[in-house]
DNA sequence: TTTAATCATGCAATATCATGCAACTTGTTT
DNA sequence: AAACAAGTTGCATGATATTGCATGATTAAA
């Protein structure tokens, strides 16, 4: 058996079969294996396979890298999104709703955190495409463009037969009032439902959002738990939040 | 013994063994390894066998498949993509089924052509969220990371409740007498369903995916309608297909 | 945490390779 | 017939590649 012959051999394996293991592959092919592991190395190299611990797996189609477009232009919702991963733990089932933030946290996920991660935005699934350790469930139905999630009744469908252990939602305006208020209807609609079948819902946002209302109501105050939000927001905003409940967390 | 007859020799052995060594080679032909090796490298030039170390291969078009696979803009498929969206009326409900090829179609659709586009690939959602004019219909479900895209019976029961003009699907494997046949088994599934919901089903891939057979069977070649492919594609397959019923497209 | 599997690395034995060279063949010229 | 040129072959040499094993590091899983 040539060289050659064996790594077509492990390339068609992994055609058919949608993964190889080095120690099965070193019995079949009647080699060392370390010979295995270096054709499945070579491989790698050659961009034909991707390597993964104890074996390999066909190379994943390309996603395209949203994160750049992300990554230079806001360091405030990045730094909101580092903070919110802090109250994650493992095995956990999580919202993350829509919007920049969440985008932000997805990007901030550990590699090596074991989560479910639910989302109506397709952004987001494709951000957690290479995070082997998280298992996504993608929100389906209407495409609503201007905020590039999935909204309708097949949404609420879905949601209303999941539980969530904590739900993030980027805040579009959030009043001491008027509560926690959204641009669109649908939207509001949705996140409406999605905040009952979580055990927590954290908010993030920053100063700008604070004290202001926007067109449609999503919830009051009350049934939200933590707000994250930036050291520039007034304290007697947060003060009214805090009387009603709203744990906070302020980040320089 | 000749050098040519040695050579026709050799390229015998290649074709019914498939393989050659030049060891063997050598014994067999009672020459020493040097001329064997010097004869395998001119077929080499020669661009007849492929020459590895210890012998050689016959050339294969699976490897130019690979490579193809990796190139970021892959022309073949946007080609392909190109000559689909041809098949396309306004207002239609089209599915594009996921998969380089249909994110292709996704990108090639003209900003001024009403449709409702369906898809289980968040990208191609992405792709198409600057489309003023087409509605997007997201398939929800477990995100399957290797083929990018929704699955499971949440994404198979929404299918079931549409109806599309035409399916678009990416070729995995397509056989005269085993029909189309995919990688996955859950992808295969719901390709099924999908299939059964479309008036027209089109499906798309070059020469090196034809009279090839993959895992698991999606429906035979009479469930199909059209296929694009390219003008590399063997007579005799294509004739097998079009006995079957298939239309046939080849694009240049 | 502990344990076992998997891995990277260096090493030595072997196999394969490229190169130069001399011997040989073949066909042609003198 | 002798001389020559061009191509081919086998061998010697040193270079390079491949392989299995030993070692200790790293990773995965219990």
């Amino acid at each position: 058996m040539l060289l050659a012959e064996r790594q077509n051999y492990i390339l068609e394996q992994l055609n058919t079969k949608g993964r190889v293991s080095a120690t099965d592959l070193a019995n079949e092919l009647a080699v060392s294996e370390d010979t295995v592991r270096r054709d499945l190395n070579k491989l790698s190299d050659m961009k034909l396979l991707r390597r993964v611990h104890g074996g390999a797996l066909p190379l994943q189609l390309e996603v395209p890298d949203y994160a750049d477009r992300l990554e230079k232009r806001n360091p405030n919702k990045q730094k909101l999104a580092r903070e919110a991963v802090k109250y994650i733990e493992p095995n956990q089932t999580i919202m993350l709703n829509s919007g920049e933030t969440c985008r932000y946290i997805a990007m901030a996920l550990p590699r090596d955190l074991p989560l479910t991660v639910v989302s109506a935005c397709p952004l987001i699934a494709c951000e957690l495409a290479h995070h082997d350790k998280i298992d996504v469930i993608l929100l389906g139905g209407t495409f609503f463009k201007p905020a590039l999630r999935c909204l309708g009744t097949i949404a609420a469908d879905m949601i209303r037969k999941m539980r969530f252990d904590i739900c993030f939602m980027g805040l579009c305006a959030l009043h001491p009032e008027r509560g926690f208020s959204a641009k669109y209807i649908e939207e509001a609609e949705i996140m409406r439902v999605t905040i009952e079948q979580a055990d927590r819902t954290i908010v993030m946002g920053g100063h700008t959002r604070l004290g202001k209302v926007s067109s449609h109501q999503v919830v009051s105050i009350h049934e939200l738990d933590l707000l994250i939000t930036n050291d520039l927001a007034e304290q007697t905003v947060l003060d009214a939040f805090g009387k009603q409940g709203l744990e906070i967390v302020q980040i320089s």
